[in-house]
DNA sequence: CGCATTTGACCAGCGC
DNA sequence: GCGCTGGTCAAATGCG
């Protein structure tokens, strides 16, 4: 654990996260080269990560000041990269810089269209039927904005982020030995998905992909407590 | 018993 | 057109 996990390792495998929609799509890379951080700032920067907009993160510096700061952290020096913290350290993160598909069709014109011709409201998108699925055949889809996490966790899979998570689905992505998970938020009205997925590589390492932007604030009550206790950390 | 998870099936998109 | 692959659905199953 003591090892620090340089740029380059991520840049091996860029292609995990940028196969996400079939297409790869641009992100800038935001890495914390010697970042450690125990599983509380971890949680709250994944919730800070999970709930950004683009109004308040525009850029790749601003989306690092903007983690950085809500998090009320400061860049950390390498030596707190230690055994010590041991559990889940957070690497680095992706963001997708935009949105192909958006950009292809429009993401509010493609989610209307689809809507009014397939006679459901958004709420009902996420329990499509075939039925509808076909009838939405066609029509270009639309990918919301991407957050990856890039984490080291030898036990936990799935990141304490303060939102409440639905597993909808699991799938073998072929060439790697570990499940791909797919999460939904529980909140109504809420259609963020999450994927969890271990490197094939490297299994200790877990890719977290968000998609989407929370329209409520994180449920549990345990984020409250971490968000205040971060700005207490030790850097 | 109710809710969450599992898992096989189905579908869309892509490459050849 | 066809096969492959990833994403999602939904019935079955598990669990508290």
């Amino acid at each position: 654990m003591s090892q620090i996990i340089n740029n380059n390792l991520f840049e091996e495998q860029n292609q995990i996260p940028t196969q996400m929609g079939f297409i790869p799509f641009p992100t800038n890379l935001i890495t914390f080269p010697s970042l450690g951080c125990n599983n509380q700032s971890l949680k709250a920067l994944s919730s800070i990560a999970s709930s950004l907009t683009s109004e308040s993160a525009d850029s790749t510096s601003n989306l690092t000041q903007t983690l950085l700061s809500s998090a009320n952290l400061q860049k950390p020096s390498r030596e707190y990269l230690t055994p010590s913290f041991g559990g889940t350290q957070f690497l680095s993160l992706h963001r997708s810089s935009v949105n192909p598909w958006a950009i292809l069709g429009g993401v509010s014109d493609c989610l209307n269209d689809s809507s009014k011709r397939s006679g459901v409201d958004h709420d009902h998108k996420l329990g499509v039927s075939s039925m509808k699925m076909k009838k939405m055949k066609g029509r270009k889809k639309v990918r919301e904005p991407r957050f990856c996490f890039k984490t080291l966790s030898t036990d936990l899979d799935v990141l304490d982020d303060g939102y409440k998570w639905r597993k909808y689905g699991q799938k073998v992505v072929k060439n790697t030995q570990h499940p791909r998970s797919y999460y939904r938020c529980t909140q109504e009205n809420c259609r963020v998905k999450k994927r969890v997925e271990r490197l094939a590589e490297d299994p200790r390492m877990v890719i977290t992909t968000y998609e989407g932007r929370h329209a409520h604030t994180p449920s549990n009550d345990d984020l409250h407590d971490s968000q205040t206790q971060s700005h207490h950390f030790l850097w």
